[in-house]
RNA sequence: GCGCCCGUAGCUCAGUUGGAUAGAGUAUCUGGCUUCGAACCAGGUGGUCGGGAGUUCGAAUCUCUCCGGGCGCGCCA
């Protein structure tokens, strides 16, 4: 509606004389929705902002314009208020039309192609498989599928991919963590360096493992054993030596198979904990790129470029030339490679696949975003195709009280245990209520509520109303928009039109913006005049006309919230 | 110390190519069920938009500075 009313308005401008000639290119005047009733529904600064240019009084201009405004279509009529807005009225007709255009093709309204069909890559969650998804997962998750399906209606196709750190000497540690359980299980004193991997999960684990996989040569290796009889220093070094010691005891095959043992038993959790809260990505091993080769590959092209050095015994890249404040390790002077090279191949790699790539990433990693945009620039890729957005953290408040949570201590609400307290539905939605960019402040308590305070219920509530009147109504589902009069609808219907009109601008708007939370209050505010327009109108009267048309209304609201909850992944329900 | 993000009602937060009287929810106070679901609605109270300066017809929004908070600055991932 506002694009169509813009469209029309550019056009009728640009036959109007001022006198001088105008460049409309460089006049940035909006059409936008009016805050206020007595605005009019839509409204225009043209005049304000070609005041400037034409060295006229603004207020005039709008005068000179408002009769060419008020031939447009749709128009009932404009006034000309304050310094210089042009308030446009739309015409009953105008008003209607959202509800034919939803009733028409439901399935349709809302989606546009601004994507034209672009490939997306985009990258979420991606927690390392070395522990339970915390709660910080939980809001990226929701942010992630929220956005991958708003991207699809937008025209674009969309992979959502996990990358699994399925490599790399964290695994090591989690293996020696899990192993050093494994003997305490087994009634052994053993110190677990602070350096490895606390959580309770791993007790579990290593249970397991003692139990299924692990074999009498190792729990009953005193060598193995006197390993762990002492603490271990507090510092990277002396783990890895730990680490090498104890695999060259137990031999390099057993020990991969113990880590690969845990941390495949850690992500069968992280993925059915995803897929019981709506995210089912494609998974992405981090492993399979140095099994095909790729992080040589990428090495040997930055060489041939001339954009590493070695230093220290270390293989650099030469990050600072491409306006990154540090350079960055791309393979240690133990010959190992760092976490980075693997993961700037990954880049390098999905980037050629698709036309986008997106990755969701906490706000920790913003230092990070620099020196992946930086080795891409050094590999003539084109950067602007690389969306990293990043997510702030998550506080769980209770009461007036912050939920401590440290994940190196292990000590922390599991994304698992929230969905089990509050809920999968109230727990995506309040994920999402917030900018991703701004601090969260998780209220426990208010989402425990099941009541009207709780802010989902207060939107499926509304849904489920709607449902329960055409369960009385006795009309079929199938209605048509036409025949619908503004007054048949009673005063209350104006802005619930405004805003059913606004739907498919507030979705474009997300696409646009890669934002998820303006749809969550759109929701919200669709939800309230439903609420509003329930109290004040009567739906099943006696008369046919009035009766029709506002279940007519009644069904476009449906639509609309049925499928905004949709793209949030959750649920409509017909009852509550 | 350097870099990124943030500061809006008692609390939690919306509000960007600079626009009209800064908005919701919650808390608190008042009123509304014999009528399509009261998990609802209507109304009241509540603001130096962190402080200050600048840019202009016009600033929560742009610039500078100060104050306060979060995060990052590794041959960890």
């Amino acid at each position: 509606m506002k694009a169509i009313l813009s469209e029309q308005l550019s056009k009728a401008l640009e036959s109007v004389d001022f006198g001088v000639p105008v460049d409309w290119k460089a006049v940035p005047y909006v059409v936008e929705w009016s805050k206020h009733a007595q605005h009019g529904h839509l409204t225009c600064n043209v005049a304000l902002i070609l005041a400037r240019i034409l060295a006229q009084s603004p207020r005039q201009i709008a005068d000179t314009l408002q009769s060419v405004c008020e031939s447009l279509s749709d128009i009932d009529r404009v006034e000309v208020a304050g310094p210089g807005f042009l308030n446009f009225f739309l015409s009953s007709k105008a008003l209607v039309r959202s509800i034919d255009l939803i009733l028409k093709a439901p399935e349709r309204y809302g989606s546009c192609d601004i994507g034209r069909g672009q490939r997306v890559y985009l990258e979420y969650v991606s927690s390392n498989p070395t522990g339970p998804l915390h709660v910080g997962h939980g809001r990226s998750g929701a942010i992630g599928s929220t956005l991958a399906r708003l991207l699809r209606t937008g025209g674009y196709t969309v992979e959502e991919a996990y990358y699994v750190n399925d490599a790399g000497r964290q695994m090591r540690v989690l293996g020696l963590s899990c192993l050093i359980r494994a003997f305490q299980h087994t009634g052994q004193a053993c110190v677990l360096p602070s350096t490895c991997y606390q959580g309770e999960y791993l007790k579990v684990i290593a249970a397991q493992w003692v139990t299924e996989k692990s074999s009498k040569s190792v729990l009953q290796n005193s060598e193995i054993l006197a390993c762990f009889k002492e603490s271990c220093p507090d510092s990277d070094q002396a783990l890895d030596r730990l680490i090498e010691h104890v695999e060259a005891l137990m031999g390099e095959a057993r020990f991969q198979a113990l880590y690969q043992y845990t941390s495949g038993m850690i992500l069968d959790d992280i993925r059915d904990d995803l897929s019981e809260f709506g995210v089912k990505p494609v998974w992405f091993s981090e492993q399979s790129l140095y099994d095909e080769g790729a992080v040589e590959t990428l090495l040997a092209d930055l060489q041939t470029r001339g954009h590493v050095e070695m230093r220290e015994g270390a293989l650099w890249f030469k990050a600072t030339a491409f306006g990154d404040e540090k350079d960055r390790v791309l393979k240690r002077a133990n010959g190992q490679f760092t976490y980075f090279a693997a993961d700037a191949a990954y880049h390098r790699l999905k980037l050629k696949q698709f036309d986008q790539m997106i990755d969701i990433w906490g706000s920790d990693h913003h230092g990070y975003v620099g020196r992946m945009m930086a080795v891409l620039d050094a590999l003539g890729e084109d950067v602007s195709r690389l969306k990293c957005l990043l997510v702030q953290f998550v506080n769980l408040v209770q009461g007036s009280q912050r939920v401590s949570m440290s994940t190196r201590a292990g000590s922390f609400i599991t994304l698992r245990q929230l969905r089990e307290d509050v809920g999968t539905d109230v727990c995506r939605f309040f994920y999402l209520m917030r900018k991703f960019d701004q601090h969260m402040d998780f209220d426990l308590d208010l989402a425990r509520t099941q009541s009207q305070d709780n802010p989902v219920y207060y939107v499926q509530y509304a849904h489920a109303r709607i449902c329960s009147i055409f369960d009385q109504s006795g009309d079929s589902d199938v209605l048509h928009g036409q025949n619908i009069s503004l007054s048949q609808l009673g005063d209350q219907a104006e802005p619930l039109l405004c805003l059913l009109a606004q739907y498919p601008e507030v979705i474009m708007s997300c696409v646009k913006l890669y934002e998820v939370h303006s749809l969550v209050f759109y929701l919200q505010d669709l939800a309230s005049l439903l609420h509003r327009y329930y109290n004040t109108e009567q739906c099943l009267v006696e008369d046919d006309c009035v009766r029709t048309s506002r279940l007519a209304l009644l069904a476009s609201v449906r639509h609309i919230l049925a499928k905004g909850l949709a793209l949030l992944g959750v649920k409509a329900p017909e009852r509550m």
